[in-house]
DNA sequence: AGTCTATATGAACGTACGTTCAGAAAAAAC
DNA sequence: GTTTTTTCTGAACGTACGTTCATATAGACT
């Protein structure tokens, strides 16, 4: 039987996504046809449709799943320890997630404007979750007195930009290994939200 | 005449321009079609052949008068004091202009893959030449100890990152003035590059 | 008024798109 | 080995695309 269901909790085959995931991070969504994925797969357009009910949900479920994925990785691994230890956390959690998915992480931030409007809510609300992860974690340096952020808001989107603009430029294989590129950049955002040197 | 010479130095009808900008910007480059942009003007389609070659340079032209204006606003305002000033003056520099043209920003950043091989090539290199002036500005302060960073060209990629992000959130109207944002920034990039607290 | 030049129209060209569906093929169940 | 279920093909539908061009319009110059 087809499947036709509501697009929510729909199964798409593997093979399709990741087609997809690759084609639309190369070419981006708008620019890539049904019969190119299904060239990529192996398949005639029409056998797509057996997988999922139109391109649309194709986007959406890739996005959703890695933000989901984002999501419960951290949460996993989050701790309870000092403000600064939890902030090196993240760091560190951050830049390797998103360095080890580089695709994924292209497609949730440039495909957003093609997204339905009530798709763009779903990944807009991950997003946000995600957001206050950090922001949480500023908050509690404040108040401890370790962090000096007017806004930490402000600050959660400032950090969190500074470390996914690391997608633009790493590439594996380059002179610096993941484990020195976590490093440089915990430097500066240790200072950037620590308590002011003078 | 028609205008039909090569993509360089192209004067593309500004009405039309206007028009191509907010289009790209809103709905992405690829999902943007002639008419639409002609029907914005007031005009058919066949019309805008009249001011542009084709599709593809009214993208370049868009992306390339943005890059340039950019430069050469930077180099008209760029002084020789002491490197904390130069910084200073460059992220207020580049928050503000950032800010006043969220459309040209959005396109620079989003359509880069739409670009053909050679206009790609082209843009990159003028966004190469904004990423040195801030890296040369870096390299002069740690010569002169008041900066600390291990990589200067990754503490660039990581201001600009940042810096950048602004206009992913910023709303004119909003709470914060443009001049509080630019100080909110200022302090955490001084505090991320300068010499460490502890 | 008449000529020339710049600009616009509107139809057309060939191609590609997302999606549907009857029927063929293949796999699973018995 | 036959039936039943699942998956795929291949053609088709209607629509839209970027671009071209013969023709019409309108303004500028003499």
């Amino acid at each position: 039987m087809a499947r036709t269901a509501g697009s929510h909790s729909d199964i798409t085959g593997p093979r399709i996504q990741r087609a997809a995931l690759s084609l639309f991070a190369r070419q981006g969504y708008a620019a890539v046809s049904m019969r190119q994925i299904a060239a990529q797969v192996g398949v005639q357009a029409g056998a797509l449709y057996n997988y999922t009910p139109d391109k649309q949900s194709l986007l959406f479920g890739l996005m959703r799943d890695h933000m989901e994925e984002l999501l419960a990785t951290w949460r996993a691994r989050a701790g309870s320890g000092s403000p600064m230890a939890r902030l090196e956390d993240f760091t560190r959690f951050h830049i390797r997630f998103h360095l080890t998915r580089p695709e994924e992480v292209f497609i949730a931030y440039m495909e957003l404007r093609n997204l339905s409007p009530e798709n763009f809510a779903v990944i807009e609300g991950l997003r946000g979750d995600y957001e206050d992860a950090l922001e949480e974690i500023l908050r509690a340096g404040v108040e401890a007195g370790v962090f000096d952020v007017p806004d930490p808001k402000i600050a959660t989107l400032a950090v969190i930009a500074m470390l996914t603009g690391v997608n633009t430029w790493y590439r594996s294989g380059g002179r610096l290994s993941l484990e020195e590129v976590e490093t440089i950049y915990w430097d500066m955002v240790r200072k950037a939200v620590g308590v002011a040197p003078a």
